[in-house]
DNA sequence: CGCGGAATTGAAAATACTCAAAATTAGTGG
DNA sequence: CCACTAATTTTGAGTATTTTCAATTCCGCG
């Protein structure tokens, strides 16, 4: 198992984990570079001829591993790469100086992470693996260097920064105009979409975050996250087995999200 | 009056109104670009010297002079233009299938407009003035002509992006971990520091926006603005008059912000 | 002077939180 | 593999913060 080739499946429920795609051994040279990634078609390569992705191979540091609860970086240190996620999940969040964590975002394989460092050169949140991970480094000064040369990874690169705003500005909208139910149902299409981007399930997923994470990252505190999925349940919407997730009624999710659909009176 | 030439007051309360800016009439030629414009420090030329200043002139298309309430830009629009702002404030938003508004930001001299649409080449909000405003249409394919020749700017343009996400970052904890009361200190100090950036007074401005837009922007009501209003008032942290605020105790309204106090018991 | 939008204030209601206890699950070592 | 412990999740009851609804008040403007 352990030498087993990355590989696709066929639609599985959820990514496989970390130990079952058949990661080198840490410090091991590993083999292809973008071309040879599952992710090279939604990460920054995304668009590049094989001599592009060859160049930005060049600069790609090394592949880094991280343990579940490791952390990839910290505030205020001094930014030198980006990441971009080969398979794991991460979530990043902010610390108020009262010691209280907000969660920011979770993201997965084919995503970068670093972006809001670069307006300060030091990080501005922290990022910690959610599971057993993989990252590719990304030497930021390195990738500036490409960027003259080619124009198309350069528009694809404001793409992605230019994403993570719209993508804020969305969990915004969440935070500051939806009830709590609205939001879970936001949070649950929303992963729903993003592992059918990646070939997964729409409607069956693990979680790979604690109750105590998504409440954190919606705003909403444990108890209602955990009332919230009994009550969904209860409605026939989802099924839960622990992290298990089965999205029994996908239409209704998606309606309860666009605020279109709710359990109580409107 | 309305031939005044731009100028800079001693550290006004405020920045004038539009009107005393000495605005020419639509239509006519505007004399200085870049250079003459006392947002340049700030703005997306910030670092350039007089040379690439020039050449950033080139490329910048008209000055687009818009009246209170009138629309810069609409959701769905097609992106062409990033706007810098040269005088005047405006508000983004976002709008849910409902029709209900969630304002993402607040944006005032020197900052930049449309970001977001970059991602997906079609504006992701709607932007209005809240006074009558002058922008620089900043015509976006020229300014990526730019970047592969003057690397101070792609940089700086990075750092502007990036900035908006760890903005974003900071809304989003606020928005989802901070009471009522923090919330709106939180904004206060913020566009106390913004102001100061600018040149003008710390501790006394005029707000551009309503108490509904406020609320709206920090996730609550008009009626709860109105009341953290009346009672910053009686604890003597704030004075009002209208639209135009006084922060009597800014270390107060900071410790406020920062989470370290507050006016009933933690 | 009076109209209309915006802001303030009060009282009642609702949503989500806090605290507490029980149940379930994950992790660890024998 | 099982037993034990710690951590996480679920559920209930009471509470708090903020919202909603309603009634004034304030202010700009014709």
């Amino acid at each position: 198992m352990m030498t087993m080739p990355l590989q696709r499946y066929d639609r599985p429920a959820s990514p496989p984990p970390a130990a079952a795609l058949g990661a080198a051994p840490a410090g091991a040279v590993i083999a292809a570079g973008c071309q040879g990634c599952s992710m090279h078609k939604l990460c920054l390569p995304m668009g590049l001829d094989a001599g592009a992705m060859g160049q930005l191979d060049q600069i790609i540091g090394r592949r880094r591993r991280l343990a579940r609860d490791e952390r990839l970086y910290k505030r205020d240190e001094r930014f030198t790469n980006l990441y971009a996620i080969r398979f794991g999940h991460f979530k990043t969040f902010q610390l108020q100086p009262g010691g209280e964590q907000q969660i920011t975002g979770f993201q997965m394989a084919g995503e970068l992470l670093g972006m809001d460092a670069i307006s300060t050169d030091r990080h501005a949140c922290d990022a910690v693996a959610l599971e057993d991970s993989e990252v590719c480094e990304i030497p930021f000064t390195l990738l500036e260097s490409l960027f003259g040369e080619m124009p198309t990874l350069l528009r694809h690169f404001h793409r992605l920064m230019s994403g993570e705003i719209m993508r804020e500005q969305n969990v915004m909208l969440l935070l500051g105009n939806m009830r709590a139910e609205q939001r879970f149902a936001v949070f649950l299409a929303n992963l729903s979409s993003r592992y059918t981007a990646r070939g997964y399930s729409a409607t069956s997923f693990q979680l790979r975050m604690s109750r105590e994470e998504i409440g954190n990252y919606l705003g909403l505190t444990i108890e209602s996250i955990s009332r919230l999925l009994s009550r969904f349940r209860k409605q026939g919407w989802v099924a839960v087995d622990k992290r298990e997730v089965t999205l029994l009624d996908l239409p209704m999710i998606r309606a309860l999200a666009a605020g279109t659909a709710a359990s109580r009176p409107m």
